[in-house]
DNA sequence: TATGAATGAGAGTTCATTCAT
DNA sequence: TATGAATGAACTCTCATTCAT
């Protein structure tokens, strides 16, 4: 599991990711990853020992390096509501930038039909969790944060609202008149970021 | 498309249904279904004419009976806030109901391999969001609410909530020390829900 | 065998032979003629049993009226070769307008797969060559003709020759630059017809 | 395209030359194949990507060493008529030798459901054709044969008669009371070229 | 008499994996 | 260590036919 990757794995796994996000796992066969990787069929199975397993690799490779560091905003100089706001552009950032394999543990966490194995990923989530939580103690503790706030759902808001705004591309591309790719990504950067850094802010501070 | 479904039918949909949701459409075979639903496996071909347009069959069908009839939430003598409250609990009902059906569709719509039509599914959706629009706008114009609000952007903020925190299930029961079906489907209608509503709330409140 | 047909019976018939001859028994499915036919699909093993036994259904009643009445051209006051002449042209005059049947018989003939009886269809041909034996006979009689001929292998020259040509029809537009279905009829009508007239007649003259 | 074939591609292409011969293409499934050539079912997709694709690879392959050398003849010192002799000796051989390609190629040819690429077919064809011309002419020149002869019609009169004989062969064995194959290959070998031969110089001699 | 519904068998193809080299 | 060849299993879909009405 901790082995370095050579090469080729590493075409491999790249490849995969792209795939499996695109077209899903069981909709993506072994023949399809190995030609657009320009190896052999029987590569998958004799480097990772089967389909599966190289789907157990490709999360855990792809995971070890997608820790947030949120705890540098911790350390920064920041009001609690600047701390919130970076975070979020944080957040948002990280996972844009990895959207295939975020895709892909959600495809796997809905289905029931492989209990693959994402404690790594798990890890990464307690982690951050973590360093939000200091964040919002700091922001409760200088009095700008009220007391009674369900801290570990603060993330789903967040992650959700951002997946599920990208699930249904087609759908906000309509409703929202966005006609291209950049239009789109600049919509989530912009608006979509905003609008969710407005809610946990205001879920934070409101005291309604 | 407008046909009306013998029992067979139904039986075969809604063995489909579970299946899908749970395995995903290429995790499913017609083998699968038809020994679930205990018909000849030709049927599915002949009833529907190939598995993709069974799948097109069953999200129109389950579409059809979708609508939230949120008016009702409008007519009735609440005020605004009451009325978000009452919202989201509706919002959370209805895709518990139903939540195979928005599984499987969320999944396809990460999926680029089929271009399913989900014209259907989008109608609901645009519905429900007029339901919201006036429901929101009596709040501003009632002074309850504040001004610049994004509304397009509160349904994935209350569905995205929600289905993060279902599709990472397991993670949370541990993180929250869920140990039962029951407990985790009571933290989901108490905790979650009250976590939703206070974020909607705050974000049409807040002033900050 | 003799039963006469209903509308129905012969509208399943006339698809049938059209079908078969353009993909084959085995290229063309029930559902296919039922689909054309407009009839319901159980029609064809309701009214003949099987497909099988349609496809003998088929030739039997198509091959009744297929008589080529050679007879009158024995009887009317020409020169043997006058009735050589008229009778290649009878020839080919019959069998382009049942090429259909014809194509389906020698697919069949072909075929060991299926042993169908055509009787029928050899009697149809035995008739023929007595009308042929007569005529040649007679040119024998007459000195026009040399004694020593194999008169069984006049039909197949005339037969062989035309079929060879129009099975070989894509070769022959481009070797013999055809490019209209018009030009391709009227080749055959003259050219082919007059080359097969000429061949037999020389052969039956001919004394080297 | 080119490429050599190994062993067991040979045994299917052997068989299914066979089977394609015996029952036709639609009538010959891949599993009645694969059992007689004692291979895996999935070797013929595996082979040659599918079962089209097998037959063209057929086609081709057996076609490939299919031409008829007529330029020996064209070459030895024999009279015009001695060569149209050996040609269609020549012919008659090629072909019975090859009996199976030319029934399955022929099969194709009549039906319009596939359109497989015969090029290669035709281009021995043409090939064939030439060398007939250069002896024809050959014979015009020395002044044997006579000047109007419509070249291109025939190789479809060798050709077509002698397979509107094979077609029928139990017609023919019933009215020319043979009763063996050795028999029948007797009576080709012997009468049939015969009277091929005699009906090709009595057509290129024949002033009438 | 006629038919829509239904079925088991079998079609061609692709799958993940293994094996000999 | 790496790979082309090969395989059995499973896939979706269509087939001719039957059956209850």
């Amino acid at each position: 599991m901790t082995t370095t990757l050579n090469d080729k794995q590493k075409r491999i796994l790249e490849v995969a990711e792209k795939l499996f996000a695109e077209k899903g796992f069981d909709g993506t066969s072994i023949r399809n990853i190995s030609k657009d990787a320009k190896v052999n069929i029987a590569m998958v199975s004799y480097y990772f020992g089967s389909k599966e397993k190289m789907l157990e690799a490709l999360i855990y490779h792809r995971t070890v390096n997608l820790k947030m560091e949120l705890d540098n905003i911790l350390k920064e100089d920041l009001t609690p509501h600047e701390k919130i706001t970076k975070l979020v552009e944080l957040y948002i950032y990280r996972i844009t930038k990895n959207k295939c394999i975020y895709q892909i543990v959600h495809s796997e966490l809905t289905n029931n039909k492989r209990t693959i194995d994402i404690k790594s990923f798990n890890e990464v989530k307690k982690t951050n969790l973590e360093s939000l939580a200091r964040i919002i103690h700091e922001g409760q503790e200088k009095g700008v944060f009220k007391k009674d706030i369900n801290i570990p759902l603060i993330p789903p808001t967040i992650l959700g609202t951002y997946f599920h705004f990208n699930m249904n591309r087609p759908y906000y591309e309509d409703l929202l008149n966005i006609q291209s790719d950049e239009a789109f990504d600049a919509y989530i950067k912009n608006e979509l970021t905003q609008h969710i850094q407005q809610t946990i802010k205001a879920l934070l501070t409101n005291e309604s």
